[in-house]
DNA sequence: CTGTGATCGATACAGTGTATCGATCAGTAC
DNA sequence: GTACTGATCGATACACTGTATCGATCACAG
């Protein structure tokens, strides 16, 4: 081996700019593509061009990122218009609008404290436009939004899941879950439910998310005012 | 090398029996004690003194280990009590305690479709007590209070583990947690959030469930009566 | 030119879920 | 009894994860 070879110089010609922002977009561009389990380190430095180990400077670790990227998404979060009920009701659409982008976020949302800065300038937003509510009254209130929000959006995604699991086709999933239904109702185990199954209007998802947050802002506005 | 030695006979005396429900059950004890983190399917053969492939034997894979344990859990959920509201009530306060028994059924509870037996009596149970009302109404109606509970049982878990990671201590969480959002708060870019935190009562978490309840069984009633 | 302190990343480690496939068994046919 | 068969089981291996360690490399101060 000739000695006088030296490895091939270090070849840093310009170490590829990093931050924060620039990992977290990234990490949220592959979880929009390929959800959340296709986020991992490796990936998110591969697509910087840049060493896994690197991240390592501008984050503390997996968990921390995931936290950064629901912050990153919270500033979509936002509501908007005017009165009480316009404004928590478009806070809840808003939530489910960005799980709708980013659908990922469902399995995020809620699993964690949220104290972002994001998170915390759309907290500032609904409180201030809740003005004249009783003090008291703010965090309940807008805790009860948010937790219905959550819950129903990670019900709603975890079927659209279900569906895309058993094929992509809407028509099929319907026909294979009634009857595996059918089948399991068939067994007179459980007649209430069968009938309600079999009885009802199936609503979409946009009108099961309105009914369900329309009950809860009735009881609010019964106490708070509108 | 001794010919006739003949390696260990394969000293199978008594092949663990195993089943679904062991496994199950298994997954549940290493879950409770130490969170879903430590539910791997090596360390749950290794609690049931068994090689890890045994149990493809039994499950699909660790998904389904996850749903079944969800479902599994379900047994305990059951409303009680007589009157819509009452059902409902206790429908999320059954929730509640699960999640409270079984902290890491919060991460799982809504993120995948819940059509287990367990999940499917406790459904026909409500729906069965909710006898009489609009059959059109009694879906939207149980997936609100579902979903307020599992998105606002989420909020605690989130909160209590966020104390626990930093020391176990309430009172210092409380300290660095309000130390944390002073010093954000002191920036001025909050000062309605600000206002409120400083000023509003502060709820236990029992307390704050059932106010949100509350105003979601209100709006509830309303509806469909009581 | 010579330390020196900071930066960076190759390597390694311990862990994961699970595919593969040879070893071993009970049961049946002769 | 022996020979075959089909089922069962698990050792091994693979690809992947997050991240600790630590030597190599750099810009810069003296």
């Amino acid at each position: 081996m000739l000695v006088w070879e030296r490895p091939e110089p270090p070849n840093r010609p310009v170490p590829a700019p990093l931050s924060r922002e620039l990992i977290v977009r990234a990490a949220i561009r592959l979880a929009d593509a390929d959800g959340l389990e296709a986020v991992s380190l490796r990936k998110v430095a591969t697509v910087l061009d840049v060493r896994p180990m690197r991240l390592y400077g501008y984050i503390a670790g997996k968990e921390e990122l995931l936290d950064l990227m629901v912050d990153a998404v919270h500033a979509e979060i936002r509501p908007v218009g005017e009165g009480r009920r316009e404004v928590l009701r478009s806070l809840a659409e808003a939530t489910r609008h960005a799980v709708h982008e980013h659908e990922w976020l469902a399995d995020l949302l809620g699993g964690r404290p949220q104290l972002g800065p994001h998170a915390l300038a759309g907290g500032e937003a609904v409180v201030a436009a809740l003005d004249g509510v009783d003090v008291d009254a703010v965090m309940p209130v807008v805790a009860a939004v948010n937790a219905y929000a959550i819950g129903a959006v990670r019900r709603e995604v975890a079927e659209r899941r279900a569906e895309r699991a058993t094929g992509m086709d809407e028509k099929r999933w319907q026909a294979s879950l009634g009857s595996y239904l059918e089948r399991t109702f068939a067994t007179g185990r459980f007649p209430a439910l069968a009938t309600v199954v079999r009885d009802a209007a199936h609503l979409d998802a946009d009108h099961t998310f309105r009914i369900g947050l329309d009950f809860l802002l009735d009881g609010i506005e019964a106490r708070i005012g509108r």
